[in-house]
DNA sequence: GCTATTCACGTACCGTCGGTATGTCAACAG
DNA sequence: CTGTTGACATACCGACGGTACGTGAATAGC
């Protein structure tokens, strides 16, 4: 129908990523209420008249960027996820990649510490549900389902699982998380794997199926 | 050395309670940027002026609420801790009722939304600490100590549990919180329970000190 | 190819908000 | 009885988010 290539829509895209960028940006350096319309227009070389085109109002601007981060959030800890096979790993995996992503400082201040506040936690919520947490659900339920842990409400588990790496993201991120990361994913993994099955044979040894440990 | 019990005393005692419950009223109601100080002022019966006089600010009204919230939360909790004995009746029963405690609208709201994101992080986590979490901790200590759990490093794992059951309390507050929070705290349980060294003996029963189930 | 129309902004302006400077009057000290 | 302090009240300011309206280039229709 409408052709994406004109010179109007080519303009258009590229203020709206400009607006985007700069506004995450700003948004992850100062904070939400830390930065004005007037910082992030002048920014992007625009005036307020193209950021109210393009989004409507200041919380607009934020839920997209807080989604555009979200999105990246979620596309490492799918992509961890996929590198290996059995779902044990997937999880062990994903929840590792999520940490190490949520530690970044920008996904860190607009994912974890403004974006509750601004959108309210319940639209919050559901685009953490749709971006990454729900790899935390389907990984829980395969693991049910494939008899690996034992059967059980994985929705309830699967938002303190979420909760506790977002806690430790947070506690990462503001300690520096030079050799810290290390020490939470050792306790969280203590928190894992008494979940498995298998594991209660042998609660002494933690890791098996990782195949290359570091 | 300088009476309390003045005239002026009183009043000005009178007066910050005042702000500092329709404050807390408030700011639970419509969070902290729903609502202003002329809101605030007004529903104390008060002036610009003398909310200024007590507090240096909004955001300085709205720690003073946060501290004042997380205070009676931290005394559920060691209220709940200190009618068992054995630590780790004292570790359950005390995270019961942080779960139960922090479902209350206007905690969710104040503590766990908005409160992070109007002080920032560090802020936040040092008033948690200094009010509920530390309890956290030493109980943690203490069950490694009396040897109930394996040696580890507690403070991961306090920040895990702590951020989890923030996590779960948001969860259950949105989603009413009926027959919920059963499901939450068997989730929690099941985390918990493989910490301890007997648990291994006989992984199926979860649930041993609690006297009086509901 | 010429005109009408739409689109992607730019500009000017408004109400509200947090914060401040200053005034005021009662309470306490001597 | 008087000087001083303290607990506010009042008036005001700059900044901010949001809106109404204007404008010029790109596109559509004939």
């Amino acid at each position: 129908m409408t052709r994406d290539t004109g010179a109007r829509a080519e303009q258009r895209a590229r203020t709206r990523r400009t607006l985007l960028r700069e506004g995450r940006r700003l948004f992850a350096e100062h904070g939400y209420t830390g930065v004005g319309l007037a910082g992030i227009v002048d920014a992007a070389q625009v005036t307020k008249g193209a950021l109210y085109h393009h989004f409507d109002g200041k919380a607009d601007l934020f839920r997209a960027v807080l989604a555009q981060t979200q999105e990246e959030v979620g596309a490492a800890v799918a992509a961890a996820a996929d590198a290996h096979t059995h779902p044990w790993d997937q999880l062990t995996a994903g929840c590792r990649a999520f940490l190490t992503a949520s530690t970044a400082p920008d996904v860190r201040r607009i994912m974890l510490v403004d974006g509750p506040a601004v959108l309210g936690w319940r639209e919050w919520r559901a685009l953490d549900e749709a971006s990454s947490a729900h790899h935390l659900t389907e990984s829980l339920t395969a693991l049910v389902d494939a008899g690996v842990i034992d059967p059980r409400p994985v929705a309830p588990l699967a938002h303190l699982l979420s909760g506790a790496m977002n806690e430790a993201a947070l506690w990462l991120a503001d300690t520096g998380g030079d050799g810290d990361l290390e020490e939470v994913w050792t306790a969280l993994a203590g928190l894992l794997e008494p979940l498995r099955r298998t594991s209660r044979a042998r609660p002494a040894e933690p890791e098996r199926g990782r195949p290359s440990g570091r």
